[in-house]
DNA sequence: CATCGGTCTGTGACCGGTCCCAGATCGGGC
DNA sequence: GCCCGATCTGGGACCGGTCACAGACCGATG
């Protein structure tokens, strides 16, 4: 069976005017809450509204107003760990909670293969959406480029490499990351590796980044695992990999609390305790942290205004702020806790 | 400063026309795959768009189709649940892979006051979705009624009371509540209580119902806590309830993973060892119960294909078939770890 | 050679709103 | 009584597509 016949025809603002004995100009005047209009039109029409059951068209409406009330929020990781990583789902809570205020509507996009992003592409060109909040754009990013080649309203989350001219909010990653480090290293170990994790990204490069600076003379690009992404089992696997290495090793800097978790279960598996053999810090100050036996000491980063503050910014350029493209950085503090 | 002059104009399909040297009927037949146009026409066309740079505006195509592409997944969950529960992120994901599938494009809403809720119904009314499944709805939704009424497709997952007549998809809460609570009784446990949760919904319902079922004359409603959501606090406080109340108790069941991750650290903080002193068992048998130490027993359910089946009605619908309103129920297993 | 079915194309009406201009109405000031 | 500004209303044009219809063109057929 093909489509449906027709769908039911529903009430239109002419329904409206009818029944209210209105042109249609008045109609819409009152359903925008323009002035100048006579109280009795106002009931008038009002009530029509509920007789004839109206519902507004955004099809038509945005068509006439070319625009949609509505703020794309992009997110360029593979569903699983949309799954693992409640950073992730801060951050859209974040820009949930901006963009609800404001009225809008957020429309969540998952982009997790090259088909997803050739949709994801169109539908933001497509006029669904008056802007887009990126989180997670890797090096470089196409939709980085198609965005900024659309002209629409963007912000990006993080601040990645290669990035055309787009507002981002973002953390000091490289700054957080040394000084959880340095706090490690006071703690008195003397072996300390790291699982890095995501490279392609600011995120990723910049805590690899300052992990070695921390270390100074001390580093050592053997004590480094690298994993593509933030996951608990990239986390697992590799911290199995480096204890091999370095069997001696006493303490691990790992990219994220999920990859955290991983590496504090491999280290647990080897048949070491942590924090006695082995300290082990992460990177979020996620719901993981506190999962953890021990609970994870780890970088405190404000996700959910990361999204907030990204929608903002979003929201400002679409009413004609202009982008404010020196970015923002928001604080992160080291919270310590029982895993070092 | 108001809102910015006018946006950047964008080609449209008459530009295409003109640049093709053709009419816009042409470009339209071409642009939607349709037979009947010449090889020549074709190919001057496809030229045409790469030239002008041509996106189709998706508002006025909903116009004129009167559909959008696009379906609306509903979740009616505080965020911090949305947080916490990977659950719902795995429903999530597996409506996602159907609608991606058949080139649609998922659109998540989250209800968590009032105001999202009459966005939300004014969001599906207004011709945004073809489509909407609905996760977590309440006994007597608002939500089920007003969609109900719109006669859009939709479909739910889950089945609670007082629901319309509208397609679902679920597992039978009950039986497997009972088949867990039974398995936990087996390991010779004589208290055994349980945290309930979310009672406002058939499967918060349910798993009491299949608790109860299972004990059968030794079921004592003193030993039953209730909580509103399934959310970790919850379930540690609830724990922490029932611990008082009733100190020889040697066996649980939490009403999800989550609940029995809260329930899990209140036993543990109470000074007993699970599973020696107690045995707990929870239902989901997401991330969460291998998180636990130990890992927890718990239900399968299969959460992803719950999202797809559901989406997969709704696309069914919108493409004229009629409603299942006798709905589908899927396969559940017990899983047995270390936690009982 | 007229007829016919299959291809291919152009055109006007329409989807349901918004926007803006022109004009009506009205009270107040000179 | 006339002019003026403020208030209020109606209606045409338009947003950018889709769709149905009419008609042109073509080779095959009787």
């Amino acid at each position: 069976m093909p489509l449906p016949a027709t769908p039911p025809r529903r009430a239109t603002i002419r329904d409206v005017a009818l029944e209210a004995g209105v042109s249609r100009g008045t109609v819409s005047r009152v359903l925008n809450g323009e002035p100048y209009v006579s109280a009795e039109a106002r009931t008038a029409i009002e009530r029509a509204v509920a007789k004839v059951g109206y519902v507004p068209n955004a099809a038509a409406r945005n068509l006439a107003r070319r625009r949609s009330q509505a703020v794309g929020v992009v997110v360029h990781e593979p569903h699983s760990l949309f799954l693992e990583d409640p950073n992730i789902g801060s951050i859209l809570l974040g820009a949930n909670a901006a963009l609800s205020a404001a009225d809008h509507q957020m429309v969540s996009l998952v982009i997790d293969s090259e088909r997803d992003s050739r949709r994801v592409v169109r539908y933001l060109g497509g006029g669904f959406v008056d802007g887009v909040v990126i989180v997670s754009a890797r090096r470089d990013d196409p939709l980085l480029a198609a965005v900024a080649r659309l002209g629409i309203p963007a912000a990006v989350v993080g601040r990645p490499p290669g990035m055309p001219p787009v507002p981002f909010v973002g953390i000091d990653n490289r700054a957080a990351a040394q000084a959880i480090t340095e706090r490690l290293l006071a703690t008195g170990r003397s072996r300390v590796g790291m699982v890095a994790a995501a490279l392609d990204r600011d995120s990723g490069a910049d805590r690899l980044a300052g992990f070695r600076a921390a270390l100074g003379d001390r580093f050592d690009p053997r004590l480094v695992v690298e994993r593509p992404l933030y996951a608990y089992g990239a986390g697992r696997d590799a911290m199995r990999e480096l204890l091999e290495r370095e069997p001696t090793l006493d303490g691990v800097f790992a990219a994220s609390d999920v990859v955290a978790a991983g590496a504090l279960d491999a280290i647990r598996d080897a048949g070491r305790r942590v924090p006695d053999d082995v300290g082990i810090v992460g990177f979020d100050d996620s719901v993981w942290a506190l999962r953890c036996q021990p609970a994870l000491s780890t970088v405190h980063q404000p996700a959910m205004d990361l999204g907030r503050k990204a929608a903002e910014s979003v929201l400002a350029q679409m009413h004609g702020g202009a982008p404010q493209l020196e970015g923002v950085m928001l604080d992160t503090h080291v919270v310590w806790r029982a895993s070092a």
